[in-house]
DNA sequence: ACAGTCAAGCGGAATC
DNA sequence: GATTCCGCTTGACTGT
């Protein structure tokens, strides 16, 4: 089974909230069935996927966490909930404090899933879900509240939930680009170390040329080439110095019809 | 088992 | 001071 598979069983995340409350928190049983159900009501596309090992310690820790944080708004008096670890600070979402706090004043019943306690920890956006958010991404990589708001609505999430994905989105985004400009930046590297490379051997043939004789002496002349990007051939008091107020070249290099042109980049 | 992906948390900087 | 963004990181999950 796929992951869009899993996602389709349509379990929702109140559901995942249960399940885990209810092995923690046996003492509210009732209490966080109900949960669940208002989750369902709340978020009707917001589907996750099943997992049928039931939960971990790491979940364990986050729910009861969460219930902490509900039940501390309520200015209630459980006390099972003091131990959770500081990774439970960061799955508190104000907003979902606010509707697990509504949650218990509905009453409903348990559905089968529930009793498993299989409950997914990690949010999984629905393809749907993605495929509207990467479409808002092209149109707008980044958002202004009113279409947080908006966008939030129409995918069922809270504003937070558009928020990170634009975030991490726009983050995706640019670590793609740093790795195309890396890999062109790499490409560029090795094309002027060759290009380096072949100018040091024809810098020192010349300078065995001119151990041995005078310099346009000793060069053949088909060798003896005009340098397409410089148009010189390197030797000052030709016609082409008047050009420049320097004799020499201010590309020192010859250009070879016989090795690749320059190829700097 | 391990690497990769991704939602989400945290802290700091920038902006208003 | 509140908000937003970014960089870094964590932890759950997936594919191999």
């Amino acid at each position: 089974m796929g992951f869009e598979d899993a996602c389709n069983t349509g379990l929702s995340l109140g559901l995942g909230l249960l399940d885990r409350s209810e092995n923690h928190l046996q003492s509210h049983d009732h209490q966080h069935k109900r949960l669940s159900l208002r989750f369902d009501h709340l978020f009707p596309s917001l589907t996750l996927g099943l997992s049928s090992e039931g939960t971990s310690q790491t979940a364990l820790k986050i729910d009861v966490g969460k219930v902490h944080v509900d039940l501390c708004r309520q200015a209630s008096s459980f006390s099972a909930v003091s131990s959770y670890s500081n990774s439970v600070k960061r799955e508190r979402d104000p907003s979902w404090e606010e509707i697990e706090i509504e949650t218990e004043k509905v009453t409903s019943k348990v559905s089968d899933e529930d009793e498993e306690g299989s409950a997914r920890k990690k949010l999984r956006l629905t393809k749907e879900q993605s495929v509207v958010l990467e479409d808002s991404f092209k149109e707008h990589s980044t958002l202004n509240p009113k279409q947080k708001e908006a966008l939030a609505k129409l995918l069922n999430l809270r504003p937070r939930q558009v928020e990170v994905w634009f975030q991490n989105r726009r983050a995706r985004t640019k670590l793609k680009q740093t790795e195309v400009d890396c890999e062109l930046l790499k490409k560029c590297c090795e094309t002027l170390t060759d290009e380096n490379r072949r100018l040091q051997k024809e810098l020192q043939e010349l300078k065995a040329l001119k151990l041995t004789a005078p310099f346009y002496m000793q060069l053949p002349a088909a060798t003896l080439t005009m340098c397409p990007s410089c148009e010189r051939i390197g030797s000052g008091g030709d016609q082409n110095s008047s050009k420049s107020p320097f004799p020499m070249v201010t590309k020192p290099h010859f250009y070879n019809p016989f090795t690749h042109p320059s190829a700097a980049c």
